[in-house]
RNA sequence: GGCCCUAUCGUCUAGCGGUCCAGGACGCCGCCCUCUCACGGCGGAAACAGGGGUUCGAGUCCCCUUAGGGCUACCA
């Protein structure tokens, strides 16, 4: 059987989409499934659209997701090389190679020269809109002798390639997830191959690139079902073995909309920041339009790799359900060691101002605790910050209702004192020393249970709820608890 | 407008003619665990868009309607 090759080919007109991303993802999974080869190839065939930095940032994304590919753009030492025996890999790097084949086209008949202006074009389009027809061209220069064509080029005239299309032929072509798809050419228009400005759009450059590179499988989303008649017959013009097509159901926004910006995050680098691992996002992606054969939800890499087939992929358009993509990272997050959770947190806790290098280096262990204490109750890194926040701070104070109805109890005070006496008897707390104490503070008062724990949850922390007690003492230490309780005792408890 | 695609709980989905009074997951609700929160465990509410066929039998096949999405560029 033919080794199974395929690719993800994004435009560099800024950052990589999570639906661009999942694309790549189903092509890498396939690929390696199938022992193939997977490749980014690099579709800058619209000058207008390029952006700076566009493709480091595409690379740099994929790479931070996991997605490794075989062949194509790849970055080293912050420069973009290429690797791989079918390159160029970007296409504005392969004009020589558009211009050879759509030449070919035009001999052969299967294209001609236009020399409509973009005026005549709009004008065109827009007396058909009012006559409430098809905008479609027109084919005035389908009729042109090619050779008068080649003199009025020659005489430096402008032109573009048209794909000439022969009327009311019906198109056929096997799709792998949407099955047989029949579109007659009468709908489609005489698409332009080549720009006057010497580039090729996509749709000459998608069939002659995937045709050299040995492309087995385009698997693309489903936008580019309805051209797809069009790059098939391209393949039969040029008298190539066309590959399998699987067009990809759409990633949604919450109103059904292909999702996009000003609605929240959709590129991969907006995820990074707001706190999300990248094998929960790969988790989470492969399940919006696949699903396995039992109800597994959670998988690593290797499963996917390994239980992943086009046979499973959805015909319809998921929403990007954020509740469970968040219970999908929490879940990767309580699984994680606390040492790559606090790694993470750092620039987040940093960012808020609450630690510093020199924190760092002296009080990781700290940091781990820290990490430790709170990790099980978020969803993202991004969360820890506000869930810590009372620990940093010097004073806190008490607005919560129900805190404030604690401190209103009898034995309040007989606990915070009791506790502040046992406090005396230790230098420093930790986890263990904690327990221990509380336990002390038990004895000596015959205080215990929610009575015990409310009025110093509260003293410490100004909430009636949070994390585990013993490790909240052991991370603010005696000098902090003893401030937090004076500071109740005055203010609160009038002592 | 034309063409193409699609249609199961709020959401992601399982279901490829009978084993479906429709299964799983997220979310939601309740209970348990527990100093609280969270985690975890257990349980619950929640869907086959509508109408015609085909068939002994339809969520599953066909047609129509409706709804949604995509495409309709010298953008990808």
């Amino acid at each position: 059987m033919k080794e199974v090759r395929v690719r993800f080919a994004p435009s560099p007109t800024g950052y990589l989409h999570i639906g661009g991303l999942r694309t790549a993802l189903y092509n890498y999974l396939f690929a390696r499934h199938n022992n193939g080869k997977f490749i980014l190839r690099i579709e800058d065939t619209d000058q207008t659209r390029y952006v700076e930095g566009a493709i480091e940032n595409l690379i740099e994304s994929l790479h931070w997701a996991g997605i490794e590919y075989d062949e194509g753009v790849f970055l080293e030492n912050g420069k973009i090389v290429e690797k791989g025996d079918y390159g160029p890999y970007i296409q504005s790097k392969r004009l020589d190679i558009y211009k050879k084949y759509v030449d070919e086209l035009v001999e052969k008949g299967h294209a001609y020269y236009c020399f409509c202006s973009k005026e005549r074009l709009d004008a065109l389009r827009e007396e058909q809109r009012i006559k409430g027809l098809v905008p479609k061209y027109d084919g005035l220069c389908r009729s042109i002798p090619l050779e008068e064509a080649k003199e009025r080029i020659a005489r430096g005239e402008e032109y573009v390639v048209r794909l000439k299309l022969p009327h009311n032929y019906d198109i056929k072509f096997h799709d792998l997830v949407r099955g047989d798809i029949v579109i007659n050419t009468n709908d489609i228009d005489d698409q332009v191959l080549l720009k006057s400005d010497g580039f090729p759009t996509y749709h000459l450059a998608v069939v002659v690139d995937d045709h050299l590179m040995g492309i087995t499988h385009v698997v693309r989303g489903e936008e580019w079902l309805p051209s797809t008649p069009k790059h098939v017959y391209l393949y039969e013009a040029f008298g190539w073995e066309k590959p399998t097509y699987v067009h990809l159901p759409t990633v949604l926004n919450k109103d059904r909309k292909k999702l996009s910006k000003r609605q929240g995050d959709v590129s991969v680098e907006d995820f990074r920041e707001s706190g999300y691992l990248p094998e929960a996002i790969i988790n989470y992606l492969a399940l919006v339009g696949w699903s396995p054969e039992d109800n597994q939800e959670i998988f690593s890499i290797e499963e996917l790799i390994e239980k992943f087939s086009f046979e499973r992929v959805a015909k319809t358009g998921g929403i990007f359900d954020k509740d469970k993509l968040n219970w999908i990272n929490g879940h990767y997050i309580r699984n994680s060691s606390v040492e790559r959770i606090t790694e993470l947190a750092i620039p987040y806790l940093k960012k808020a101002g609450f630690i510093d290098d020199k924190f760092v280096e002296e009080r990781y262990d700290w940091l781990k605790l820290l990490v430790r204490t709170i990790q099980e109750s978020i969803d993202t890194i991004a969360e820890i910050p506000e869930k810590v926040e009372f620990i940093f701070k010097e004073h806190i104070d008490i607005e919560d209702e129900e805190a404030l109805e604690v401190l209103k109890g009898e034995q309040v005070p007989v606990v915070l004192s009791a506790i502040k006496e046992e406090l005396n008897a230790v230098d420093e707390l930790d986890e263990e020393k904690a327990k221990a104490l509380i336990k002390q503070v038990q004895k000596s008062t015959g205080v215990k249970g929610k009575n015990l724990y409310m009025p110093a949850r509260v003293a410490l922390t100004g909430k009636t709820h949070g994390p585990e007690f013993v490790n909240i003492m052991a991370l603010l230490g005696k000098k902090n608890i003893i401030i937090r309780i004076e500071d109740v005792e005055k203010k609160y408890l009038n002592i």
